[in-house]
DNA sequence: ATATTTTAGTAAACCGATTTACTAAAACAA
DNA sequence: TTGTTTTAGTAAATCGGTTTACTAAAATAT
């Protein structure tokens, strides 16, 4: 299987590769329009596809960005690609993908990869591991964004949710319908960006409301011991009468419990999950949800880097706030 | 930012770069122990690390494969890209994903693209459309594998769920539990292979079981049409005491139906869906579930690439057929 | 001591494009 | 007619590596 390469359209042409490589640019002007058409002609004929390989060579720019993150098979995380790679495939960039697992060494190698790679540029969910590499990479103006966490005193510009504002809804949302013990459950670690902060709006918005925001009600665990976690937490003397999921996931954890233990929702317990999940509507009673939107959160990430790889001029690093949207339904109403 | 290349390793070291590109490719034998260790510092010193689009370009492999499906929203393909991903992230390769989106003319424009990127191997969920530019690829031997859908005529190695057998599970399921007007709900097109597939095993099953398969029970309609289109199905004279549903996105359309219309679930109707998700255990009743194995399916898809890219000699093309899993729940028992 | 082999390395061609500097011929101006 | 500009193109360098063919010096064999 012989390749078709530039030469073999120039030779068909009978002009030299220069003029084709004019041609294959759209630079008219350097042809006469016999010469254009003959080449053309050639292109058509042998099937003539640019190795792009060897014009990235040239060019230093592939035309291709990488995106890493924790886990795809998180929904949060494919919205986020998939309007990445709409973008992308727009401006015509390619992508490539990077499950990092949360795991520092696994991001650093990835991130190796694709500098040896050439990507134009890179889109991360960061872990806090890499940050001097990170670092490195802001030095030398290498176009990067971050989604969804924080990278503190990197001043990498980062497109994440409004996190204290979405604790901020799910608790008001609580209190306007009476509640007023209210827990929140929540993945570990807690260092990270969207937990942090979620934690941390959770206890302002009970402090606004004269409430006061007491550590029994704030239910960490691994996911594997949310269970025992969860029983816990309804076994204090004061057991909450509603609670919060941080995310998706503890929102699974806590309706399995909830199933498991027949609660009657909202009745014995209210519930809000932050992440809106598919079957919110179908579940019974329907669950009150925290959207959030991934998909501009994943276009505007990609849109500020194709931007800060099109301008060769810094940009003002800076953190893009998303809005929460609260999707209200029968599972956080008056009982 | 001036870049890092082997020649400034040679300098540095005080070898050619001959030298240093021996080194780099581990063929120690064309060098001193002495020399071996200065290159070693130099490249250390420096940071270098080798361009991997100049390897590409003389190596003529780009360790970088394709992967083009419909939608990476769909979780079948989330979970077959994690796998594939994992895969090849341990044999030093990368994944490009492109979202065809069903779209014939996106999903030659992507196939042309990884082309000219010249990436080493595609996986695809093909349309059936680009039929000629597969044929081409398999004609020059290119490394191609399918997931999920089937080329008739095509003959190129292809991951599928066992689509018969998995139809078949379910109407066995339901008429050992004692339903005999079973109904199957799918989305169009139907021309795709698993839908295809699972509405052929439908039909075999039930005409195995002595029951005859009515054109009525077979209700296929878009996704925003659904409805409407069960409530014709539960509008017959005889109204079918059971569904399956084709896959999750069908089976949630049949849940909201089900929801809407207050019926009492497996009482005044059974469901089963192929393809597991996530809630099935949070639904009231459980929703009894076919599980295909994706990850299984993307693994040896992936698998079965990287032996095609590594073995010059052709390979039996072959269909690979995965085992469909029942998982027992409420909403299939007896009533 | 000489011939042969091994060791340790180098120079140059090459991969397939882009880009720069240059030019012959044609067109135009004075 | 001569000088200048424009048109239409080309040759060669370049991107950053890999690979092949070759060689000087050292080690070994005879």
């Amino acid at each position: 299987m012989k390749t078709v390469t530039i030469i073999d359209v120039a030779k068909r042409a009978g002009v030299s590769k220069s003029t084709v490589s004019q041609y294959l640019n759209g630079r008219y002007e350097y042809m006469g329009a016999d010469t254009r058409e003959r080449i053309k002609q050639a292109v058509e004929e042998l099937g003539y596809r640019p190795n792009t390989i060897a014009r990235s060579l040239k060019k230093k720019k592939t035309k291709t960005i990488g995106v890493i993150l924790a886990n795809i098979l998180y929904s949060f995380s494919t919205k986020v690609i998939r309007a990445i790679e709409d973008v992308c495939n727009r401006e015509g960039y390619q992508v490539i993908i990077c499950n990092a697992d949360d795991n520092p060494s696994k991001e650093k190698w990835y991130i190796e990869m694709l500098l040896a790679k050439q990507v134009d540029g890179i889109i991360a969910i960061p872990t806090k591991s890499n940050i001097d590499l990170y670092r490195k990479l802001k030095e030398r103006n290498y176009p990067l964004v971050f989604v969804d966490r924080y990278i503190d005193g990197l001043d990498i510009s980062t497109m994440m949710l409004h996190n204290e504002k979405a604790a901020k809804m799910c608790v008001d949302e609580l209190t306007d319908n009476g509640y007023e013990r209210i827990a929140m459950l929540t993945m570990e670690p807690i260092s990270i960006t969207p937990r942090f902060e979620r934690i941390q709006g959770y206890k302002k918005a009970l402090e606004d409301k004269g409430l006061k925001a007491t550590e029994d009600y704030i239910a960490s665990a691994p996911l594997k011991e949310m269970q025992t976690r969860l029983k816990e937490l309804m076994a204090l003397k004061q057991p909450p009468q509603a609670i919060i999921a941080i995310n998706d996931l503890s929102f699974m954890q806590l309706l399995t419990f909830v199933k498991e233990n027949k609660l009657e929702v909202p009745g014995d317990l209210a519930i809000i999950g932050i992440d809106d999940i598919s079957f919110a509507d179908l579940f019974d009673p329907p669950l009150t949800t925290i959207a959030q939107p991934a998909f501009d959160i994943g276009r505007e990430a990609a849109a500020a880097l194709i931007q800060k790889i099109n301008n060769r001029y810094v940009m003002d690093a800076d953190i893009r706030r998303f809005e929460p949207r609260l999707i209200r339904r029968a599972s956080s109403t008056k009982s």
